[in-house]
Parts: structure tokens; C-alpha cells; sequence
DNA sequence: CTGAAAGCGCTTACAG
DNA sequence: CTGAAAGCGCTTACAG
């Protein structure tokens, strides 16, 4: 049970000073001599009283909390990658005394993000993923408000930061590629989505850097379902094809099952490489080579980026996080363990 | 862009009347003359003033936030539940102008939620999920706060909702047993979880109902990945088992793999039955027998009865939401498509 | 170094 | 039906 709220005018009465005292001891901000702010902040622990951050705000005209927008027309294979973020997120949040408010956004419908905003209750806001033609984004600028994006996009003026997609795919692939493969093919989802493009590019960067490749590859974007997948691992087979390259785990498990239905070996007769190593494919056998993304420390600076904003810190406009590509028994050029 | 913050004094000093007026011609409460209400309600919409939730609460020691605790120790089976139920809560929470705040805990560290509560940033709180010994539940308790589970405790003084796990299970190991099974076998997890006791006690339900089941049945609690289901398929498939009954669509799927790689056919050798029908095994063949629960509905509902208990209506004390049994190829005995 | 006062944007008895 | 005033719990120039 709580001691019925003690507030700044009670702790003043009954240390004899005023609250604008009590206040700056808190605050830390104003001169203020070093027995009084003693005095008041022993009280304070004493009596454990809590400031009352929603008056704060009011006062200082800021909420202390800030917006996460996260999608409502999720799909399964990326609800880890929402799930970290959140984690990071929360955390760092909480570290420096703010906290994360929820809009959920489900294709063109904002309404939860822009009750959030025009109630006046965030400070700035964090998008978790950015698309080609982003609603969420688009009121975010037009409002004003603060807002950072996970995720990459074309306009320089929003502040975003992302894992480097686009080299990870590259070296994955790349070191396919030396590996004397001459059939590849890549299958990738959404392509609304503006991180299926990056890695599309990391994956036609590796042709480029390899003088004198000469072999045939192929792309399926768009692909969401584990019936499209059958058809096209079937497709490949029939041209032999030597290794199968998944934007995320749950089009590879689909490639593997329908691999195995077909009797093709991994990775004697076919490689398959994918990306984000989520716990999807962790007990899969064999391993399956995949690229590893430290999906909470994104969450965590993408919040620091969003606080220093708020304080009126500078910047930087374009993070680009890094990314470890494990290769294991799906490939067969795998390196360690785990 | 927004026009500078209109506020409630603006529009009085324009309208040539009170801020008490607006305020009651905003709220509804209080007497008006409902032509001063109509004009008000006009320029309000003219000039598209939002209000203040921030200040409206200050005067009325409200938030209009309600805290959201969300376990990070998570597994990945159980992330579409805690996302769909985070859509319901989100969608009705904003139906009703209030907001959702997230306190990540994990473990015995419930931090997060202590800052919320102790910073008085939120009126009420949402657990979603319940735990045989839980730390966030106690310190609720303790704190005085307002709160509902979502989940089933045997606590009668938490208001508290979920599905009917116990008859759904039940009802699914009783569909099994009337074929004339002999030898099932029940697989679950965390045993920490409440709902995992729940389960347990409505499989052994079903056999009470059956009188003169003669036969063998065995249980296996706290398995948690898939080496373990491994070593018990196989030790299973020893004994001859004719069903497996598993708690959730990892393990289920799990145990299909491993049946798989020792050749047994289901459900010819083996039937199988899960609970939840997760899009993990969407596309599996054959089609899983599972158990079906409306998980947004379940968080619409939970948080209904948080906000009516926020607004001093009275509620149930202990909520019991419905479910689908959906028998599929999986098991011998499947009654529809899907 | 400290305090009185105004103010943040609302609500709500109380009085008329 | 309407308004003046006090108050929610803070902060912050301004003055001393």
C-alpha cells in the first residue's frame, strides 16, 4: 500500500523550504546548496516519494513516453525481429526514465498512432520497419513530430538505422559463389517491403565482384507461402539447380521441407542459405547457414537515437549496424560450429 | 503541420464564453444549453483542437494509460499469441481513449513495471500470462493497482480471464480415447505455467469420463526443445504408442519430425493432436488436429474488464472464454476440411 | 543560494 | 444554464 502520495508541496512544509527548492534538488538544475539538497533528497529516500512525471510533462510540455509503432498484419518468421526490438527498446527507455507507448498499424489504418500523437501523448516515435510506400511514415513527417526509423529508406531526411542487409546478402552470397556454384537461385518475400530490395542488391552485388562468372540465377520475390515455394523448389530441381538462397526462415523451412519431399540432399545436391538465424530453423539438421542479426542492440540505439533527438542532440542521420554470416552444414563450405 | 496548440483557454477567449464551458461542452458533463454546445463543438471541429489527455488527467489524477506486461524471457511458439493479444488490447484500449504502455519483464526483474506504477504513468494494468509463482502478479497485488490476468490463477481475489484450456483438452484427449486408443501420450512444457497444469488436468479428465478405459498413458512435462522430443519419440515409438498429445505447436511440431525420421506414418502408426493451431504448422501435411482459441477476443475482453473496473463498474471476478477443437488428418477420427 | 508567483491545460465544486 | 476561482503536481523565469 502506498503512503497516499506525497507530493513536492508536502516535502516542502514539512522541510521549512520552498518547493522550487525541492524541485531544482531533484532536478539537479538550478544552484542549490549542497546541505539543503542533502536534506530534501534524504527525505525523499525516506519517505520514498516518486515524482510525479505526468505533472512534470505538463510543466515542461513533454510526455516522457514515446511511440512504437509495430505492424498488426504481422507475419509469424518476423515476430522475433519485433519482439527483440521491443526488448532493446523498453530497455533503453526505461534506462533514461521514458516510456514506450504501443500504436499498432495494420496496412493504410494509423488511427492508433495518430490518437497517439494528436492526444499529445509522445514525445517521438519509432517505426520498427519502413516500406517502400510507408502510411506511417508519411503522417509521421507531416505531423512534425520527432520520429526515427528502423529500417532504410530512400529519404535522407528521416533518421533510420538498419543492419547492413545488403552487404550481409552479398557475403553470403559471395561465399557461395566461390565455391564454383553456377545455379543459384534467391526467393524472397514482400517486396514492398524496402529491406527485400536491399538484399536483392547485396545479391546482385556478389555477381558484379566476381569477374567472369558464368552461370544462370534466378529471383521469386513476393513469395508467401509455403504451396508457391513447393512449386518453385520443383522448378529448380528440374534445371538442377545448385543452391537456394532464402530472405528469411520461414520460406527456407519451406524450402527444406519441400526438398526433402523430393528426396534432394543437404547440401550434396542442393546448398541452402538463409537469413536471420531465428530459432525457427534451430534444431534443424543440418544446420542451416544463415546470417545473425543483433536485432536488439537495433532496438536499443535506435532508441538512444530517438532520446539524444528529443534532447536536441545531434544525430546521425544513416546507421548501418553490422551483421555475422554463419556458415554451417546446409553450405558446404561451413566454417565452425553451433 | 499543427497550428500552434489551441487549448481550451483559446477557444474560450474566441468564443467569447468560459474555459468551464468548453470543458463541459467537450465532456458532456454538466449542464449546457445546447446551443453554446453546438457552437463549441463546431469551432472545435473547424479548428480541429484535440484535447489535452495529459492535463485532463493531471486534474482528474487519471493517465488514461494502461501498462501492458509482456514476459521478454519468451519462446518463439508463444509470440503470435502474445501478439494477438496485444491487438486486441491495443484495438479496444484506443476504442475507449486510453493508451497502452509495455513493461518488458523477465524473471524476477519487473523493473519496468515498477517504474510505471511508481511514476503513477499508468491506472491499470494487463498481465498476459500467469505463472504458478509470479513476481509480477505479486507485486501488482502489493501495489494496490488495478489489474486483470489473462490467464487462470488460483487466487480469487485477481480478476482474471482465459480460454478454457482444461475442457478443451478434455474434450480433444476424449474425441482420441472413444477411437480406441490404448497408449497415448501427453507432451507439455513449462510446468511453471499455469496453463500447463490446466492442460494436464483436462487430459486426465478425460479418461474419468471414460469408464473402463483400459490402457497405458503417459505424461512429460517441462520439455522445452527438440533433443528431448527426440529421445522420447523414440522411446515411445518403442512402447508402441498410438497417439501423442502435445501442448503447444513447437513441441508438436517436434514430435513430427521426429517421427518422420523414423519413418512412422501418421496418422496410420501414430496420431498426433496440438493445441493453439499456430501458422507454424499452417502448411503441414498431413493437417495437425488442434485446439483453436480466439486470442485477440481474448485480450478485447481482458482489457474491457480493466477499463469497466477502471470506471468503478463492476466485473467478473473470473472469466471463462471459449474454444474450437479442430480434428484434422493428423488423427484417425478428422470431421472437416480445413 | 532561495523563494514567491505565474504558468502548463485541464476539471470541478461552488455560487449565481 | 454559465462563470470565477481553486486546484491537479510540477517547472521556471524573475527577483532578491
Amino acid at each position: 500500500m502506498e503512503e497516499k502520495n506525497l507530493t513536492i508541496n508536502d516535502i516542502a512544509e514539512e522541510l521549512g523550504v520552498s518547493k522550487t527548492t525541492i524541485s531544482r534538488a531533484i532536478s539537479g538544475k538550478g544552484r542549490i546548496g549542497a546541505d539543503t539538497r542533502k536534506k530534501v533528497l534524504e527525505y525523499i529516500e525516506a519517505h520514498n516519494y516518486r515524482l510525479n512525471v505526468i505533472a512534470k510533462g505538463l510543466a515542461q510540455n513533454k510526455t516522457y513516453n514515446i511511440g512504437l509503432v509495430l505492424p498488426g498484419d504481422y507475419n509469424v518468421v518476423e515476430l522475433p525481429f519485433f519482439q527483440n526490438c521491443m526488448m532493446g527498446i523498453c530497455k533503453l527507455a526505461s534506462e533514461r526514465d521514458y516510456d514506450v507507448l504501443i500504436s499498432m498499424v495494420t496496412g493504410q489504418n494509423i488511427a492508433q498512432l495518430e490518437r497517439a500523437v494528436t492526444n499529445h501523448k509522445i514525445d517521438g516515435v519509432i517505426l520498427t520497419r519502413t516500406l517502400t510506400k510507408d502510411a506511417p511514415m508519411e503522417y509521421l513527417k507531416e505531423s512534425g513530430i520527432p520520429f526515427v526509423a528502423i529500417g532504410s529508406t530512400g529519404d535522407d531526411t528521416v533518421i533510420q538505422i538498419d543492419n547492413d542487409h545488403r552487404r550481409a546478402c552479398k557475403e553470403l552470397t559471395g561465399n557461395l559463389l566461390r565455391q564454383g556454384i553456377k545455379k543459384i537461385a534467391l526467393i524472397g518475400s514482400d517486396e514492398s517491403h524496402v529491406v527485400t530490395g536491399n538484399r536483392l542488391r547485396g545479391f546482385e552485388d556478389a555477381f558484379g565482384e566476381l569477374d567472369g562468372w558464368q552461370g544462370s540465377r534466378e529471383v521469386f520475390l513476393n513469395v508467401d507461402n509455403g504451396r508457391q515455394v513447393e512449386e518453385i523448389v520443383k522448378r529448380l530441381l528440374q534445371e538442377r539447380i545448385e543452391c537456394i538462397v532464402t530472405m528469411d526462415d520461414f520460406l527456407c523451412g519451406c524450402v527444406l521441407d519441400a526438398l526433402q519431399r523430393s528426396g534432394a540432399q543437404v547440401p550434396d545436391e542442393v546448398q541452402v542459405g538463409s537469413f536471420y538465424d531465428s530459432t525457427f530453423l534451430a534444431n534443424h539438421m543440418p544446420s542451416v547457414t544463415s546470417i545473425r542479426f543483433n536485432v536488439e542492440e537495433l532496438g536499443t540505439k535506435a532508441c538512444e537515437l530517438l532520446l539524444d533527438l528529443l534532447e536536441e542532440k545531434d544525430v546521425e542521420r544513416r546507421t548501418l549496424l553490422g551483421y555475422e554470416v554463419r556458415m554451417r552444414r546446409s553450405t558446404r563450405s561451413f566454417r565452425t560450429g553451433s
